[in-house]
DNA sequence: CAATCGTCCTGAATAATGTCAGCCAGGAGG
DNA sequence: CCTCCTGGCTGACATTATTCAGGACGATTG
């Protein structure tokens, strides 16, 4: 908490240039350095987080389509990327995405995390914070260990950048058999880590595909074979982890048994859940999420959200 | 909600500077306008709240004498402004209250507001928010017209700057008689507002002399003699319009029972308390309002502070 | 004790940004 | 139909910020 006396002076710095407006040489002048050096201490201010800097996401929110999906599908928030604001199409979801969290984010907040591609790309964009007092917990299982969006770094990320405790999760997301997964959650550290999922303020995740290009094939905790088996029995999508059917309902089969990982109803009572949707395929998978009321704030881009308007209405909203 | 479309232009703008970090000429370039054009719509963006740009107030807070604050009188944080970071000492207090303010205040809060110069000078220093569903309340009734530092113009001036919903207090602060201020306090309006003072999740407020000086003798709600009378009774410091005692005791007098404001008892219920001093002289209010404790959260100046910590224990802690 | 390394700093050149007088289009009023 | 006015935009220029090669200083090591 005290100030390492290297600090002091980018905060000095930061203080005067950003509250109080001076210019770099005034600032030079009354710390009695370069200005080069200002310059220096600011960017590292702003590379750290004493300084933040955030724009608003009105643009994304005031759309006639993002509305239309707020009334569709009961949501408190969407936020649509369509490229106009263009550098890096790749790069616009993660980067809106980590701006709607931030300004969701408080201090005094618990979050929960989920894992894949999105998230960690949304961790990369995010810029640095300087909450108090938040914890980032993790809400499912781990990988196996060459993967490289583990769930765990997802979430240490998440609490670097937002300079909060980071609560990781000492399981495997999927075990070998049921009894084994029952004994693990019965352990009083899992116990707790799954109790706590029902106090987060806020989460942020997104939905995978159920199919050979899931992440649990892909990282091998789940054979094509079996992943084929359970699309059969119904999934289309994972939430943290787990198979979800059409309607959004937990697959009862024995592959979500042998999952460790939030259970979806504590889930569902977290007060804000942002999802975040980046893969134009994902129709289908996001369909379900939507039935099954995960999310309460969505980001997506122009054309999965047109998609989703124009699909029938089905069972959702 | 939906953006003006001049607006429009001015978010885009401020998306790709702040967020993508792209330089003016490349933006003006992709929005086919002119450089200055940029810098004018960054310039609009900053002044309006569209991009948001806080420094770390870490720096007032990490110091020995804050932290002894905190355990002596059991606060949950106190910010020393000591004039280190210079500019124009006299806004340096406003600004650091300001900064500190806006990091406790978090969209969908309900933050109540009394009044006085310091909260004046505080919603002066304020840079624009760009907060969802903020509700501003005043907290305590409103003074004769012709003075400066008025509470409804408190009020409004922090919910303009957060870009939120000003609620008024529609009664004067001081009545005649205290059987006026009783059916008063009845009228559904009133006893409306007085009962949201417990639903707030913040106040902003300071403490005020109970001397010639204080205001609501300037303001001419009270006379000189009246005021050396309640100061006979006990009456060293006003908190949102009422007197209160040394040991921090709303003053059982006349006086406070003619005065429309916040109970105190349910203004100690609002879970963060943001009490700022200014003045140097203020010392016993202070302190009698530390004994009371109003505040959970403080912003002073480091000679005061300091004064505070020679003073003898007295009830306090 | 000198050599080596790393860290932090600076001056000067380069790049980016802020400003302002003036221009243009469109609306109101004569 | 012209004139004036307003608001928004621009080009050119002045100001301000960033960068980077190199220097100073202190710590570490052979």
């Amino acid at each position: 908490m005290a100030l390492r006396p290297g600090d002091q002076i980018v905060h000095k710095a930061a203080w005067l240039y950003y509250t109080h407006g001076l210019r770099q040489d005034e600032i030079a002048r009354r710390l009695e350095i370069s200005r080069a050096s200002v310059a220096m201490y600011l960017r590292k201010a702003r590379e750290t987080g004493i300084v933040t800097i955030a724009a608003s996401t009105e643009l994304f929110a005031s759309d006639v389509l993002a509305r239309k999906l707020e009334d569709r599908f009961g949501l408190d928030g969407v936020w649509i990327a369509d490229g106009s604001a263009f550098p890096d199409p790749e790069a616009e979801i993660p980067s809106l995405a980590a701006s709607v969290f931030l300004s969701m984010v408080g201090s005094g907040q618990r979050v929960g995390v989920a894992w894949g591609r999105t998230v960690y790309a949304i961790a990369d964009a995010m810029t640095f914070a300087d909450l108090k007092d938040v914890t980032v917990v993790q809400l499912c299982g781990n990988l196996g260990a060459p993967y490289s969006y583990r769930p765990d770094q997802c979430t240490m990320e998440i609490a670097r950048r937002l300079n909060a405790k980071g609560l990781n999760f000492y399981a495997p997301l999927i075990l070998s058999t049921e009894a084994l997964a029952t004994a693990l959650r019965a352990e009083p550290v899992i116990r707790e880590q799954l109790a706590g999922v029902g106090e987060c303020d806020m989460a942020l995740f997104s939905v995978g595909f159920a199919d050979e290009d899931a992440h649990v094939v892909k990282c091998g905790a789940v054979t094509a074979a079996e992943l084929r088996a359970l699309r059969r029995q119904g999934a289309v999508g994972v939430i943290a982890g787990q198979m979800i059917d059409a309607d959004g309902a937990p697959l009862d089969c024995e592959y979500n048994r042998r999952c460790i990982s939030a259970d979806l109803t504590d889930f569902r009572a977290i007060p804000k859940r942002l999802m975040v949707v980046q893969e134009e395929a994902k129709l289908e998978p996001l369909r379900a999420a939507l039935a099954g009321r995960f999310a309460t704030h969505l980001v997506l881009s122009r054309t999965i959200a047109q998609a989703l308007i124009d699909s029938p209405a089905g069972q959702a909203g």
